[in-house]
DNA sequence: CAGGGGTGTTCCAATGAGTGGCACAATTCG
DNA sequence: CGAATTGTGCCACTCATTGGAACACCCCTG
């Protein structure tokens, strides 16, 4: 009997935005445009519910449709992000400033905030034809392995660094890992010297070389980082450089 | 019976997600951080749904409270929207391009593509110190009025070209309006020339120049223009460099 | 320091929006 | 031309969603 039973269990009952997000969450930068299904899937959402949702996120203007049935991220919102303090509103006052690095030196600028326990990556001015991109904006990077994300774990809460020390400490390109007391070390000369240098072997030997920038309270809101190759220049070269234009973007943000 | 009802209408009954997406949509320029309240009266949902909603905004990364309680748009927004085929995707291969633009000119260069009657601006490179900034990130602006609209109009299918003319063909800063034959006459001008050019006098007199980017199957998906103090050159200069910037650009979206 | 207006917050009964399995149509594929 | 996979419509069941009322707080101001 009970077999038999229609059930139709409607059931967990599950947050309808987080469904919804989930769908969201489910493109990355390789599936810029899904099919209803692979949606459905990845975000574990039953087809119907997805279909629904997803057109309701059409409605909104959050996602839109392709001739062929397929769904991409909508205008509407980048027009919200736009709006977020730490993303585009940070940007725009930094970005002057990142443009002035970029073309006194060259090189690939990054702008970045810390989020939980990951830096995401706010802009970013390529040098031309150089080294391939190793991060996107909107993408997240690790903290313990790359210059942004070193500068702004150095000044998290300490149960923050904690954390990240408990947590994995490998380094992707290279197969080797940190040990939480050679990260605290590092960390520490990050707070004394007041920048972070990071070298990555793998794809080309690259350096970056990042600077805190600091909110009206003096807490640290964002890092800058010019990345560059390892033969290039002597990566202690871009230090005045870096830390000037990130004491001029805390400058600006106070004011602005 | 039915007056002492406590009636508790739950009425309405209104999608869910509409609701989250009219709490995100109260934020603006000019208000970058919300209370509560605020978000409740400018978005017309009651105080305690707000709240509820409010709250698995914030679980998901899409709001995010500061200390004081307000809220603000979060990161996990920029990442998705980041995205967006014609948005961020778009800026990727479109900015080193720009820059280049940029740099020649020193002036102010805008990317923008259409949704629905309206333009959104996708990417700005502000010349420094330069005129005040007239439209930011993700705002909108109308079709009619300036550069990068009236390109993106003149290759509007003609459906949407009536809509607008019957629409508000007002001019902001001066006070006038548009006719739908000046209009007309105007768009036919783009597609012949490959150009639009724009004047505004109001805060400073200012030319835009914009030229159109093609998709894969020629079909206008953006446009880019370079906004100039009216005295400072003449416009028609502008010319060859935007448009071969953005044949280039066009190029580089095929074979991207 | 009682009082008033302003926050954000918790509570709760009532109900309709959301649910997802199933069936169907239109493709594409082998 | 079946077989598999797509997007889609249907619909009875029910639980997440609803919003008014009451509460706990600040800030002021009188």
């Amino acid at each position: 009997m009970a077999a038999a039973q229609r059930a139709h269990r409607p059931p967990v009952g599950e947050p309808v935005l987080d469904r919804a997000f989930r769908l969201l969450a489910s493109f990355g930068p390789a599936d810029r445009s899904l099919s209803l299904t692979s949606m459905s899937v990845r975000s574990d959402v039953p087809k119907s519910s997805a279909l629904r949702i997803a057109r309701q996120l059409v409605a909104c203007g959050a996602l839109e449709r392709l001739e062929d049935g397929d769904f991409v991220v909508g205008l509407r919102l980048l027009e919200i992000a736009s709006l977020a303090p730490r993303g585009h509103g940070l940007r725009e006052t930094a970005l002057p400033y990142m443009e002035d690095l970029h073309v006194a030196t060259g090189q690939h600028v990054l702008l970045a905030v810390r989020d939980g326990s990951e830096a995401v990556l706010v802009e970013r001015l390529s040098a031309r034809g150089a080294a391939r991109v190793l991060y996107r904006v909107g993408g997240r990077m690790p903290l313990h392995a790359t210059g942004v994300g070193l500068c702004l774990l150095a000044h998290a809460p300490s149960s923050l660094q904690d954390h990240v020390m408990a947590g994995d400490l490998s380094l992707h390109p290279e197969n080797r890992s940190l040990t939480p007391n050679q990260l605290r070390t590092t960390l520490a000369a990050v707070r004394r010297d007041g920048v972070a240098v990071a070298s990555r072997p793998d794809p080309s030997p690259m350096t970056s070389v990042a600077a805190p920038i600091l909110g009206p309270r003096d807490e640290v809101i964002a890092a800058i980082s010019v990345v560059t190759p390892s033969a290039d220049v002597d990566p202690i070269a871009l230090r005045p450089a870096v830390t000037a234009v990130c004491r001029a973007i805390s400058r600006a943000m106070r004011a602005g």
